[in-house]
DNA sequence: TTGAAAGCGTTACCAC
DNA sequence: GTGGTAACGCTTTCAA
């Protein structure tokens, strides 16, 4: 195994020579590096990371912790693993299946140097027990923390739903029935008050009746369509709360000989691979753009200079739904 | 920041003693041993990963190489990730998007120790090139290599498709059409010979007609049923290369009103969650199993004793389109 | 049971 | 431009 030191000494140059070669240092006179270049190459020498690591105290790799993988949280990860791999990181996820152990010992690799910063997909620690990590680096969230030391990528939904409720009206269809998820989240709430404003501003009314929570699969999309067929008062468009129920929906409501889209709409969200596959109607969320900014959150503190967020926004999808 | 020397200065202890609290090594006084730890949690204390990796010249970490992340993937590497954890190993994903170049970099990293061995999932590098870095560090694949220094951890397929053509058989079903994947892989080798001999030992006609290849996604699956509807002379059952291809195919089946299992049978492989939700009969293929055997060939390599394999078989999930 | 000191393989500061 | 050398924070002999 060669060693910087033995480059060094078959070189004939100081181990701080051979460095400089390493680190494209311009105090180098061009004959002496490629006298040592040649002997790494001929040597097959590779400079060992612990060693740079330990040196430098940074390991050029970033955390990142979620609950589970799904496919929203991988065109998260992608995201940033593209741009973090750009700037010379390395990513190592940690799944905590929900386990408040596991994620700790996440948050200790910060402590204890492992990683220079965590991205936070999805966490269950009460958030003082995490910001309590901020002081060993940057630590990056994509769920809303509600805490001063953990800034988030995350939107808001108003914007997006908004969106796809201009759209039904536009269209004509009055009728909606809302597909929410997670019953008290934020998100809900920002989609809700979407509806229910939008519905104001055309002097529609607002249908609570038609309120659905906690709808996150397929199933659960085919089930609430099953259950509006039962009554005789129906809704002429669902917004559903992601492209899997949206999914749902749709078969359903295909297997009861619905027409959709002439009378019944159906709206979905995330623009997913699903989505476009059966031709539904969604929101796209610019994932790999908060991917992005997730990182230039982190810039500051790991590359020492600050770098521009860019500026996001949802956008409507049209396909054969609507 | 706190160090081993610090904790040793506080406490009057050498660094060694305190490095010997830190490793439960039996030779500490139980006095000593409590002093120790006791500043050592005033101090909040914890080693340095990259200290302790460069000193011991292994670092606890893994990587695994893919050119993209899908739902089986996924499943591979959590098995994976599960039972290094149980070993004290963490996994740093490298997803190369089938560039060479980077999987290289994956390469390079076992040997410039960052990793203490390699998991492929899918490669692109040639198999003599992947081979030439087996001196850093195991290297175990999922895909076939077909290079003694590289074992595999893929299943012989045939038995799986086997599997599903005596149960089709045995349920009356003679007329089968086959959608493979990859036109000239293994595994379709594997799968198409299980059904010829198979058809074969039934004293039934092999109707190379109905033999589809390149069949990956949903999209195709519907396609497939589709240019299928166009015919007179048609199949009664549909053997699926995975779950996705079946449910394409069962949902443009349902389009077309046609009666599943009664006048078309279809079968997926794989046993994913979408065969789940849609009520798909599949084959499953024990991927946690074959996850954990990946991690077991290491085993000698990163544990110092050898563990023995499991054995795997596939098995047939029985559902509602057979 | 404990300690001293020599690694591990780099980087970075200070001389020259 | 180049070299000497002290970090970086731990583990691991070898002695005592």
């Amino acid at each position: 195994m060669s060693t910087l030191a033995r480059i060094a000494r078959l070189s004939g140059f100081s181990k701080a020579t051979v460095s400089r070669v390493l680190n494209h240092s311009p105090h180098v006179s061009p004959e002496t590096r490629e006298k040592i270049l040649a002997i790494m190459k001929e040597k097959d020498y590779v400079p060992n990371r612990n060693a740079i690591s330990l040196s430098k105290g940074q390991t050029q790799q970033i955390g990142m912790i979620t609950m589970d993988l799904n496919e929203l949280i991988l065109r998260f990860m992608n995201g940033f693993v593209e741009i973090s791999g750009r700037h010379g990181f390395q990513t190592i996820i940690y799944t905590t299946g929900g386990d408040k152990e596991k994620e700790l010992q996440a948050l200790e690799d910060l402590k204890r140097k492992r990683v220079d910063a965590l991205l936070i997909l999805t966490s269950v620690n009460d958030k003082n027990v995490i910001s309590s990590y901020c002081k060993y680096g940057p630590i990056v969230s994509w769920q809303r923390m509600d805490h001063p030391d953990i800034p988030s990528v995350a939107m808001n939904q108003y914007d997006g739903y908004a969106l796809a409720m201009e759209h039904l009206i536009e269209k004509g269809y009055t009728r909606i029935a809302n597909a929410f998820g997670r019953p008290s989240s934020i998100n809900t709430r920002s989609r809700r008050l979407a509806y229910e404003q939008i519905m104001a501003n055309n002097n529609l009314p607002v249908i609570e009746k038609w309120y659905y929570s906690s709808i996150y699969r397929i199933v659960d999309g085919e089930q609430l369509m099953q259950s509006l067929m039962g009554e005789t008062d129906r809704p002429d468009a669902i917004l559903c709360s992601n492209d899997l129920v949206a999914a749902g929906v749709l078969s359903e409501a295909r297997r009861q000989r619905i027409d959709v889209p002439r009378d019944l709409a159906i709206i979905g969200f995330d623009n997913s691979e699903l989505s476009r596959t059966l031709g539904i109607t969604t929101v796209r969320n610019p994932i790999a753009g908060q991917a992005e900014n997730a990182f230039l959150l982190m810039a500051p503190a790991l590359l020492g200079r600050n770098m521009e967020l860019q500026p996001l926004s949802f956008s409507l999808v049209k396909r054969e739904t609507t």
